[in-house]
Parts: structure tokens; C-alpha cells; sequence
DNA sequence: GAAAATAGATAGATCGATCAGTCTTTTTTG
DNA sequence: CAAAAAAGACTGATCGATCTATCTATTTTC
């Protein structure tokens, strides 16, 4: 089944405003990137906004996929999964495209000027972040809560070091620092 | 000494680029907030880009000394200053403003499209673990090298976390573990 | 000390490019 | 046949950047 025009239109722009920004990208680089008539595109979202916020669902989805089929691949016993969640963001930043997470740069680009926005990202950080909880509990954890908070402190922080430092490396060192953590809850 | 021309011009471009972001902010607005006329501004840079350099240089030089000089006077031994740098941050959160990292939201807009930007903002990330570094080396810590890694990566996690999910509070949680990091170092 | 030269700053017209978004007409597709 | 998509002209706004011409200090020179 080919894929849907709408499709289309949302995996193209997902791809350049990951690459490029959301403000640097133009509306016509979306539409000859996903080859699509710019009336397509306005029938199936009213507005730049709508498609950028149909890029970050989208974007959410699959993310989150990722990290939840990583986990469970890649280990067996609770502290495991919580530790294989590093090792899935060091392939992720070993992508040759890796630019950053896409909800920090909307964040970072639409922060105080449109909620909307803004809050599409907020959702993406608290489904991790609840993502991350249930291991937490699952791991027996003393306080789960709070080992929750650092692991995703320290998720952050490596997407962020791993971006702006262009090193990769930052996976694993978040990992180490993790291990202390979950250790000592 | 009344402000110069330049110093006008950076001083109102450094507060609408981290407002509204670097796209977002036309040389329009920052001739009409820094009063200043246009052929002023492209006299003293030749470029948008140049300007934005610009001021990530002079943020970098603002940031980093309210850091020293907030740990400087809110500790009086080592390990108190590493943790008062998460204090630092605590107060920079809690202004009214606060839009996050000028540059990580610059690496944002510009990764991959700017390498000059990308380098100022690196340039700055690995300033600031160079004073978090001292700090761990005065603080008699076993891996200061490590221990500077982890710390670092808490602090742009709280950075990531107080702006996404807008809420200062993840100064104090970083700090949390931070004192379990370096009391296990 | 007065005239002349220099440097900065001013206002505002203007450039070509691009922006997001609308509309109409034709073609394709199911 | 009818709905969806294509193609592309078009709007009005804005973008970064250039240019000219004028004005005002400060500094240099005689």
C-alpha cells in the first residue's frame, strides 16, 4: 500500500525540520521534497503550525517506539532496561543525521511564542519520563520517583552534550552515572 | 559613559533573539529596539550572522561570569561550591524570562546549518565544564574528569527539563544528584 | 582660534528573494 | 461521474541587505 499523500507531506517535513529547523524551512521545500501540490498540503493541515504539530506527533510515536522495543529487546531484568534505555540513545546518536531532539529544538525555537508547540513537546517529555517510571518501578526502586527524575535528567543532558559537543560519547557516560544512581536509590 | 552604538545593538538583539528565538527575530526589531539606524548595524556587522555571533559571545562572557561569582559567594568549601553551581542555576530559572540555554537553543536552530554558531555554542558548553572541572579537582574528587562529566550532564538536563517542562524545580533535583554522584566519586 | 577634514549616525528608498497562504483550472484516479 | 491531486499564477507581507544623501560631532590642520 503506497503511503497517503498526508503521509507523505509529514514524513518530508519531518525530515527537513529535523535537518533544517522549523523556521528555515519553507513550505515549498516541504512540498517538492514530499512532491506534493501545495493544495494537497493546505487541505490536509490549515496552517505551517498544524503541520509542525502533526511532524511532533508523529515524531513522538516513533521515538517512543523505539526506545520501548529497544528496552525490551535488549534486556531482561528491570535495572537492565533501565540501563539499555542509554544504550538505545547512543545508537540513536550515532545516526549519522542525529541532530538534537526534536521537541527541545521546537522548544527552543517556538518557546514563548506558541503554546501549542510548546506543549506537544511538554507531552513528549512526560510519556518518556512515565516510560522511564514504570522501569523505575519495576526495578524495585526505593523511590521511584525520584530515580525516574535523574534517569531523565541525565537522558537530557546526553541528547543535549551529544548535539552541541557533536559527541556521541555522552550515551555512555549518562549510563555510568546511572548505574551510581539506581544503585545507591 | 553612555553605552555605545554596538553595545545598543547587542544588548536589544541578545534579549529578542532568547525571547523569540534567532529566525523569529528580524534586523527590523533590532533596529527598533535598539533605536538605532539601520546603516548603524551594518556598519559594526556586516551580517545577521555576524550580530548573532556576536552576541552568543557576549552571553557567554554574562553567563559564565554570574556563575563564578555566584559560587565564589555562596560557598566557602569545594564540594559546596559544586552543588551551589546547581543553586546558580536554580536562580537563573526562576526568572521571569527564562527561555533556557541561549545556546543550546542557537544549536537548535542552526545545527547543521551554521557551523559558525555551532562552534560558539560548543565553545561555551566546554568553557563552563572547564570551570566545573577546577571546581572537582579542588574538591579532592577520585575521577575529577568523570565527576565534571556528570555533573555537566545534569546541569543542561535541568537546563532541557526546567524549559521544556517549565518548571525550575529540576535545579534542585539535579542537585540531589549531584551530592550522590560526588560523594560516590 | 577658525576652517577643513574625518568618522559615525541618521532616515528612508529600494533591491531581489522568500515567506505563508489563496485561488483557479486542468488532470488524474477510483 | 466525483473526489482528490496537480500545476501554477498570485497576493501581500516580510526577509536580509544595499545605497544615497544628510546631519552632527570630533579631530586635524593651518
Amino acid at each position: 500500500m503506497r503511503p497517503s499523500k498526508r503521509d507523505q507531506i509529514v514524513d518530508a517535513a519531518l525530515d527537513l525540520f529535523y535537518r533544517n529547523g522549523f523556521n528555515a524551512t519553507g513550505i515549498e521545500k516541504v512540498l517538492s521534497e514530499a512532491d506534493v501540490a501545495r493544495m494537497t498540503l493546505y487541505n490536509h493541515f490549515k496552517s505551517k503550525e498544524e503541520l509542525i504539530l502533526a511532524v511532533l506527533r508523529r515524531r513522538d510515536e516513533r521515538l517512543r517506539d523505539f526506545f520501548v522495543h529497544y528496552v525490551e529487546k535488549n534486556a531482561d531484568t528491570p535495572r537492565g532496561r533501565l540501563l539499555a534505555l542509554f544504550d538505545a540513545h547512543a545508537e540513536w546518536f550515532a545516526e549519522e543525521n542525529f541532530r538534537g531532539c526534536l521537541f527541545i529544538n521546537a522548544t527552543a525555537e517556538f518557546s514563548g511564542n506558541c503554546d501549542s508547540i510548546h506543549a506537544v513537546a511538554a507531552e513528549h517529555k512526560r510519556l518518556v519520563a512515565s516510560f522511564v517510571r514504570g522501569l523505575a518501578v519495576a526495578a524495585g526502586a526505593n523511590n521511584p520517583d525520584v530515580l525516574a527524575d535523574q534517569i531523565s535528567l541525565l537522558l537530557d543532558g546526553a541528547i543535549v552534550c551529544a548535539q552541541v559537543l557533536d559527541d556521541g560519547a555522552w550515551a555512555r557516560k549518562a549510563r555510568e552515572a546511572a548505574e551510581v544512581l539506581i544503585d545507591h536509590n
